[in-house]
RNA sequence: GCGGUUGUAGCUCAGUUGGUUAGAGCGUCGGAUUGUGGCUCCGGAGGUCGGUGGUUCGAGACCACCCAACCGUACCA
């Protein structure tokens, strides 16, 4: 029996757990500045409550783990936040304050084919505001994701919250002659090619519209991928739309190549023959086209409109463009969202540690949903919110070298010379752990400060030392009968012995000299041991 | 799911055209040192060579199938 944890489910160590405690306390700190309140839901839900059954069979889909209660119902573990939200929202709408703002973090489960940095359980940290129909709400959930980012250390302009609108997508789907029921499989096409965006930049995305691509990079290698299948004009239109255009408070409009935001690296070259084949030669009219098609649908003015209000109420809060973004591009999940929907993209790069650069992307998002709690209800209940993936997001903090992974210090050790004299040791443990632990006013001090009695097998005094070496501890107490006859112990500076080791290179020389170590009255022990910890903790700045 | 690459000790890897008992470094454990971490030296443990079947006098190596990992891709609510 081979000891091994399951495929795509990892351990976490101590440091990696106090990174991330630290992290998640820094967004619980923006979150609750912006008024929202932490609630708590259990991991597992019905699945029917989750939405997961697939159509046809009466069985969970297969990506979520699921198991049959012996009331034959099913029940699955949960995939993501917001479906429970709306469970509970709905659950206990009469006693909960409308709109209703609350933020949880959690593990979720994904029984998905693992890969680099994706896990079957990962934990996310989400916000929502349920009852708030406008869209000032999406604009400061947008908002408060920049200020997350910025709170994690995470410098401006090495993030950006991109912003969409669900119905201006459909809006440009319709103008193109891609609306109606009989057109939703291409129209799903369409929308996972634009997804792909940062992925395969223009050129590829523009193969994903017409016929399809060659994951080997050219023709006949790797597998084939199926295209939308539109011709010409109609990908042209979407490119453009989501590769040369930004927005701002009052139009879309033309950038500079050189300027494209983000996305499209590289750029497209413009096809000024589709500009002659809708009867305009200058480019410039480009904007107007854009307008003119989605005129021909409401939603899709719907959807500018309030992509409008955003930019407004962004822009007056003094979020400029460095931080919140409108992009054509983002489509975000393909579900329940209904209006807005926002993303997080770190910008920077990231080498890993097999030497390859690696974009992070995105590393959370959200939307609007204002279907998924009246599912549950009667009546239209809006909601708007977004998710943050902690374990993503640590991994590219701790690339970007602003985790919180200094060391801690660890415990005082008591060692153990004299088998039957443990009370004693237990003794001289607990008087320090009580006096280093408490301030002089009795209240416990901020960082706690472990002290141990050595718990292995004493025989060998060395293995102790090796012992206290390994954990990291800042010193050891020794008291053999030769201190006890004379009333004394000896505190020993690790770090400091260590520091003088350098200049011993005879192992009996060394041995000899204890170094960092020095005989004090037992009624000085605590002093003694509170003074090594503050040299070191001088030391460390 | 599809395509490609790779599977030898806890880790990183050697292992001749098929030939005795499968090696090294690091790590780990023990000893030199029964009251002192590091260094140094000595020693031990740890492998069904991913699995099964086949070819052969003989397989870690060759063949078939399976499994797993990695990369790409699809799906990702």
């Amino acid at each position: 029996m081979t000891a091994r944890v399951p495929r795509g489910f990892i351990d976490r160590d101590a440091s990696d757990l106090r990174a991330q405690d630290a992290m998640l306390a820094k967004i619980r700190r923006v979150y609750e500045t912006y008024g929202f309140e932490p609630v708590e839901t259990p991991v597992f839900e019905y699945t029917d409550a989750l939405g997961k059954f697939l159509p046809d069979a009466d069985r969970p889909n297969e990506g979520v783990f699921s198991i049959e209660d012996d009331d034959e119902q099913w029940m699955s573990l949960r995939y993501d936040l917001t479906a429970p939200l709306a469970r509970y929202v709905a659950e206990n709408y009469e006693t909960l304050p409308k709109p209703y703002r609350s933020y949880r973090a959690g593990y979720v489960f994904r029984n998905e084919k693992p890969g680099p940095g994706r896990f079957r359980q990962f934990m996310q940290f989400d916000a929502d505001i349920v009852g708030a129909p406008n869209v000032s709400a999406d604009a400061e959930m947008a908002m408060m994701m920049a200020d997350t980012m910025e709170a994690l250390g995470i410098p401006r302009g090495q993030y950006v919250i991109r912003v969409n609108n669900r119905k201006v997508l459909d809006g440009v789907l319709e103008a193109i002659g891609l609306g109606g029921d009989e057109n939703a499989g291409r129209r799903l096409t369409v929308l996972r090619a634009i997804d792909k965006l940062d992925k395969f930049g223009v050129e590829g995305v523009r193969l994903l519209l017409g016929e399809g691509r060659w994951d080997g990079g050219k023709e006949g290698e790797g597998d084939f991928t199926r295209g939308a299948g539109l011709d010409r004009r109609q990908r042209n239109w979407l490119i453009e739309m989501i590769s040369n255009f930004q927005f701002d408070a009052k139009k879309f409009r033309v950038v500079e190549k050189d300027d494209i935001p983000v996305i499209g690296k590289g750029g497209i070259v413009y096809e000024y023959d589709t500009v002659v084949e809708d009867g305009f030669d200058d480019p410039n009219s480009v904007s107007r086209r854009i307008g003119d098609r989605l005129a021909f649908s409401s939603t899709g003015m719907d959807g500018v409109r309030e992509l409008q209000s955003i930019s407004e109420y962004v822009t007056l809060a003094g979020y400029g463009s460095d931080r919140i973004r409108i992009d054509p591009s983002v489509v975000r999940g393909l579900e329940y969202y209904t209006g807005p929907v926002f993303e997080a993209e770190l910008l920077f790069d990231v080498t890993n540690e097999k030497g390859q650069k690696v974009q992070f992307g995105s590393v959370g998002g959200g939307g609007r949903y204002d279907g998924l709690v009246s599912r549950f209800m009667s009546q239209p209940v809006p909601a708007t919110g977004f998710s943050i993936g902690v374990s993503r997001l640590m991994t590219a903090l701790k690339n970007l070298g602003r985790l919180e992974t200094s060391e801690r210090t660890g415990p005082v050790v008591v060692t153990v010379m004299d088998r039957d004299r443990m009370a004693d040791y237990q003794a001289m443990a607990t008087t320090l752990r009580k006096a280093l632990n408490t301030d002089e006013n009795g209240n416990p001090v901020a960082v706690p400060v472990p002290v141990e009695v050595f718990q292995g097998n004493p025989k060998q005094f060395g293995k102790q030392l090796q012992y206290a070496d390994r954990r990291n501890a800042p010193c050891v107490v020794i008291q053999g009968g030769d201190e006890k006859a004379a009333g004394k112990v000896q505190v020993k500076d690790l770090a400091l012995g260590k520091e003088l080791s350098a200049q011993i290179t005879d192992n009996a020389e060394w041995r000899e000299a204890r170094a960092g170590q020095e005989m004090v009255d037992e009624a000085d022990m605590v002093a003694a041991v509170r003074a090594i910890l503050a040299r070191q903790s001088g030391e460390r700045g």
